[in-house]
DNA sequence: CTAAAATCTCACGTGGACGTGAGTTTCAAC
DNA sequence: GTTGAAACTCACGTCCACGTGAGATTTTAG
């Protein structure tokens, strides 16, 4: 498929498609007139770039990782940079769990003195 | 306490706390000849700003939320943006636990792919 | 075969959270 | 009163994941 279509069925841009591809995370084949041509598994890829941006990691860092979900194995570089990631999302987990108390708590007490003079425990 | 003093404090840079008064998010006393002065407050306050940053709210944001951790109370305004973020960071911890589920599966089939298959140590 | 749609390659723009001088002024210590 | 560290104000630089034209080329529909 083309680069358009891939686009709508993933719901990211065309230009960060074209990004993906400049950082070297997802190339695709090329037509004798130089559009990109992309198999049903950069759906797939696309995907999973799109969770690990979530999850905070870097294009390169990715970029070093992709490869082991494609193979189903890593080199034991690749296997370390994966299990320190995992560290750092778990460190990331409880770093966001801890903010959110805080959040929750200002929510509790603010909400207590603004809306009345109702002071009640929970 | 001086700008220096709070930086090693808290372990932010000098310019970072200049940024944080630009976006009005900790505005410190002057003295007479323009040096900035902070209250012991603002070790709590700095501790608080990084806390948010580090949870994904902009300074924007933190703007609106940090005077009523400061008060205790909020206008029902900066309450509906309190519990619009927590939801945020719930949605996203839910997100993060995703990705590091698969992260988990990745490593899980890569190690012992890596293992059984291609045993040969270095 | 033509016209329009899609894609191509530059290459500069954006926004957020600062980094990094440059040049000047203030403060604390002696 | 002097001096050196620390702080001050501009104001441009950086990094990342793209956005946004501009202008040329390729592909597809009729």
């Amino acid at each position: 498929m083309r680069i358009g279509e891939l686009a709508e069925k993933t719901g990211v841009s065309v230009r960060a498609l074209r990004y993906y591809e400049e950082q070297g995370m997802l190339v695709p084949e090329r037509s004798a007139g130089g559009h990109r041509h992309y198999s049903e598994r950069g759906v797939e890829v696309v995907w999973l770039i799109q969770q690990f941006y979530a999850a905070g990691l870097s294009s390169k860092t990715i970029l070093t990782i992709l490869p082991c979900v494609e193979s189903r194995e890593a080199t034991p570089e690749a296997l370390a940079v994966l299990v320190a990631e995992r560290d750092r999302i778990d460190r990331r987990l409880a770093e966001l769990a801890g903010t959110r108390k805080q959040l929750d708590d200002v929510i509790a007490i603010a909400s207590s003195g603004a809306c009345s003079h109702d002071s009640r425990p929970d």
